[in-house]
DNA sequence: CGCCCGATGCTCT
DNA sequence: GAGCATCGGGCGG
């Protein structure tokens, strides 16, 4: 009897969980796998951190204003990945509820599990790019920092917190903006009922965290998280619609974005 | 075409 | 916690 690939035993989560309000999708997304697959081979974590961006009465929602051809995705069949740039960087979104209703859930952080090492050198090499070409940047223009610890070893804890950063660790770009998360393959979202045995059997580099932040239910993981261990606060970064509550994210992981922000 | 402004990340105070 | 790099999207002229 053969040994479940990693891709066996976490399929697709069906277009059915994503065809639901965006508030209900964003929490029940925590403690669900994002998966990534490339030539370099598998990279996922744990979603810990997502925000609700809903349909209707969210100036924040980049669809408020009508479908433009960044934000088409959005107004497409939920289950689809919506990845937009911002600041020169990507980040990742579920888009929820049916076609024509823009909604979507943007995954902001991932506990790192599989594939750490490849996850550290994607953010290594994007970071000495950055650093490169601002080295190059002409006299009198920003300044050079000889000091960029983040360059020569990213924290396992800063590999994945933040929208970008996980987009980065995972090598997700503009390429996937639309991608059907449902069919697998490049990129998608599973069940994690046993990560820590997936991370082991696939040889995670032996960089585990040792026990930060764990709440002692990672081995049999139930399929929603318990909602005593779900937060809830205003979005991180937007302006408009800026006391709804629409942020949830895993109570006690250091692997949240911002752990300290003050519920609305 | 020009201008404004971020669903960010990094650094230093 | 505040400031800044940086650049494409969106909108007004």
């Amino acid at each position: 009897m053969r040994r479940q690939s990693i891709i066996e035993r976490c399929p697709p989560l069906p277009r059915e969980f994503y065809d639901r309000d965006a508030v209900v999708v964003a929490r029940e997304l925590l403690g669900k796998l994002l998966l990534r697959r490339t030539v370099d081979g598998i990279t996922a974590g744990r979603i810990v951190e997502a925000e609700a961006y809903v349909s209707h009465d969210d100036p924040a929602n980049h669809a408020h204003r009508g479908k433009t051809r960044r934000n088409a995705s959005m107004f497409g069949p939920p289950g689809h990945a919506y990845v937009y740039a911002i600041h020169s960087r990507w980040c990742l979104n579920a888009v929820t509820e049916p076609v024509g209703v823009a909604s979507a859930a943007l995954i902001r952080a991932i506990e790192p599990l599989i594939g750490i090492e490849r996850m550290q050198e994607r953010r290594v090499a994007r970071a000495q790019a950055d650093a490169a070409r601002r080295g190059q940047r002409p006299p009198g223009g920003a300044r050079r920092n000889s000091a960029w610890p983040a360059i020569d070893e990213p924290g396992l804890r800063d590999l994945a917190r933040g929208p970008a950063r996980l987009c980065e660790a995972l090598a997700i770009d503009g390429a996937l903006d639309g991608w059907d998360l449902t069919v697998g393959q490049r990129l998608w979202i599973a069940e994690a009922d046993a990560p820590r045995d997936a991370a082991q059997e696939h040889g995670a580099s032996g960089t585990r965290p040792t026990s930060a932040g764990d709440d002692g239910a990672s081995r049999t993981r139930p399929t929603s998280l318990d909602p005593a261990a779900i937060g809830c606060s205003r979005r991180v970064g937007v302006t408009a619609a800026h006391d709804l509550p629409l942020r949830f994210f895993v109570v006690g992981s250091p692997f949240v974005s911002r752990p300290g922000l003050r519920p609305v």
